[in-house]
DNA sequence: TCGTTACCGAACACCTTGTATGATAAAATT
DNA sequence: AATTTTATCATACAAGGTGTTCGGTAACGA
């Protein structure tokens, strides 16, 4: 890739991050972003679709860092070298907990739920891989498609406390709330 | 209320509703909205500062209606003659079900989470009057704030799930996957 | 009947979006 | 080093949405 090109996809990102930290997504204008990434207006749209695909993009990047790394754990923790805990979810909130590449300011109650739909999404297949982990009597008495709705959502919303919260407890104890809970 | 203003009004309401039935809240405009319930542009203004209150008075409207059903049962029971059973929850439900002024409309998954989070907040109430209903284990092990918002969260996730499955369970065993899951 | 008030239509200034242009300079290619 | 390709810029533009203003009209309440 054009080394432009990447400058310019950079500086439009964290353009993007910081008004994110600013204000609502929803009142954060073209204008307000090529300003603070000081790129021409064409040049943004040669990039972005629009601003909903901006906001998309960036968190398929987020996201597909975080979850590859709470998956993939043997190779991560030999790049990262993190201590690889038993959870995958103790994981996730420990790498949330380090805010990698300012994805916390995703999750500030000011930004837009589509993020957390994405989020959701996401977590989709990371929670079906664990589903074994919890009550197996609970998972005989509901639907399959109910109970992995309700272990991403619970995870969600955990993490929407938490973030809301300042983070003010431990990952190892919001770990704990979110199987207290789940 | 004058008689003239009465009619703008549920004009305007009906026309929202109807138009929310069809596209994305954030697609619909005050055009669209004017054009279906035929009221002049300052009229609508006149009503509503914005598309954003008038979606909040909405939900006002509303939420006032079914959460006022359900936490005066007695009163209520009175009105809508309908059979009072035990759990609020499975009261709001049942009313849900019958989808009195086309509230789910506003449940659909085309639409907005603003929409979600006015109906969550208005949940807060409810869930602290019947917070000891839920086991008295985890209610010791978990923050308050941390389990109110859980359960919140939990009957709006198990609302979206039975909608977007078009309620194909009764209100009953929809109760029952909620104390279940939460 | 008479004053008040809500409504209408039209026009308006302003903002936001997404596209198009030709010039310029950085990158890649030869 | 010379040349071609490509990303960028500034500027301009049309289309469409927002929220306000204003004078005329008709429905309302007393």
């Amino acid at each position: 890739m054009d080394r432009r090109q990447k400058k310019t996809r950079n500086a439009i990102f964290k353009a993007f991050t910081d008004l994110l930290s600013q204000k609502e997504y929803s009142q954060i204008t073209v204008a307000d972003i090529i300003e603070s990434a000081d790129v021409g207006r064409a040049t943004f749209y040669s990039h972005f679709e629009t601003k909903d695909y901006l906001l998309k993009e960036l968190c398929e990047e987020l996201f597909c860092h975080i979850f590859d790394a709470a998956e993939n754990k043997k190779t991560h923790t030999h790049i990262f070298d993190c201590n690889a805990p038993d959870s995958v979810f103790l994981h996730l909130f420990q790498h949330l907990y380090k805010n990698d590449n300012n994805i916390l300011v995703l999750f500030s109650c000011r930004n837009n739920e589509l993020f957390f739909s994405y989020f959701k999404n996401n977590l989709g297949k990371l929670v079906e891989s664990q589903l074994s982990l919890f009550s197996e009597k609970r998972r005989k008495e509901l639907p399959e498609s109910f109970w992995v709705n309700h272990i991403q959502s619970v995870f969600v919303e955990t993490l929407r406390w938490w973030v809301d919260n300042n983070m003010s407890v431990s990952p190892e104890t919001i770990t704990e709330y979110f199987y207290l809970a789940v």
